[in-house]
DNA sequence: ACAGTAGCCTAACGATTGTTAGGCTGCTAG
DNA sequence: CTAGCAGCCTAACAATCGTTAGGCTACTGT
């Protein structure tokens, strides 16, 4: 039996400087979806190696921890919903409609950044917690801002239903937005959600 | 220094026969609270002892592991459950009607065990293979072909908008209600749960 | 009065966790 | 050709995990 020492490559691609296949992105990408799916706490390094078909410790060539491979997960979305909102911001738009988009933007990075987005979702007192997410944390507080000045601004103008209060209705609509991170992205589209989440699911009253 | 052993009582209470503070009772609170809020794999026994003020192997005399307490918990809610839509199985309700009593009782369960929702609604992945869990599932896959039933006949109505398919709208409703578990209970009313999915978040047009 | 037991304790078990140490291989720059 | 390093390996570490063993205490029913 051969020392073995090193797995030969299955293919015939190069290094990474090729940039054919970087594992590091294949790490990111396979621990992502099992941090989505099982929660962060319950998926081992050595469940995340196996995903990548290599060791537990050779991860540790790639991200220095677990929680920094986390942080680069989630950082990475937030740089994009970051991006998205800031466009929102400066964009003259009137109440009801940047609230549409806002709705849009937040429905746009779950397909770029699904795992991530499910997994910020659900590890929540993780995310609360880590010394490594200050920058995404601050960044959210920002967000929520946003959010709560553009609710208020459609309350105001009369285009959302008057029954809610602002921070309430803040509160419950990013929960029914983030649930849909879980759906399977070719299930419902985001036309579907928003429609959802301005008109309900009823069909317009026919005998009026 | 005392030998210790045995902590006495804070209070004159006596112990649970009368009644008064069942520890049982003290331990799926507590737990079902940590493991909603942080998860199951990442909630220690420890932690739980600590939060039922006893040591971790104290909670061996209650329950026989870990996947029997968290079974414990999850076994009261479905019951809950299962019970509220029997009786709208045989309750005479048009097709729009049975689905907001569907909503209404699914909402009722959160109040009820809010955690235990919190909890399946999370974990999935551990509540799909736990071996104890096998009637909380099938329940679960009966409620699904209730709700699919239902949902197919408020479409072949025409009372739910034709824009979605039976089974992709069962989901997205289900995340949608699911995902309001997670707030505090005295922020969001149930009503305004069920009528932003009837209805969404928008005000009646002013100008029709 | 006394046996039984519910309910808690301390101490420890083997397994698994994230992580580190140290070495081998094969590519790449000079 | 050769030095260096990226990338992976095996082996092992201390800490923590769920769980068990065994004992003490205080209440119960008879």
């Amino acid at each position: 039996m051969p020392p073995a020492g090193h797995v030969p490559r299955a293919g015939p691609e190069v290094s990474q400087v090729a940039g054919r296949v970087n594992k590091r992105d294949v790490v990111l990408r396979e621990s992502a979806r099992l941090f989505a799916e099982r929660g962060i706490e319950a998926t081992t390094m050595r469940v995340i190696a196996d995903a990548c078909g290599i060791q537990a410790a050779s991860l540790y060539h790639h991200f220095a921890s677990k929680d920094e491979l986390v942080a680069a997960i989630l950082t990475r979305s937030d740089a994009h919903i970051t991006g998205l909102y800031d466009a929102i911001l400066d964009a003259p738009l009137e109440p009801a409609d940047r609230l549409e988009a806002m709705i849009r933007a937040t429905l746009d990075n779950f397909v770029h950044h699904r795992d991530a987005a499910r997994i910020y979702y659900r590890d929540r007192a993780y995310v609360a917690q880590s010394p490594l997410l200050t920058r995404v944390r601050d960044n959210a507080v920002a967000h929520d801002e946003l959010w709560d000045r553009s609710i208020e601004a459609a309350l105001a103008a009369g285009r959302v239903s008057p029954r809610f209060a602002a921070i309430d209705l803040r509160r419950l609509l990013q929960e029914l937005m983030w649930s849909t991170a879980r759906l399977r992205g070719d299930a419902v589209s985001a036309d579907d959600i928003v429609h959802v989440l301005l008109h309900g699911i009823l069909a317009p009253e026919p005998g009026l």
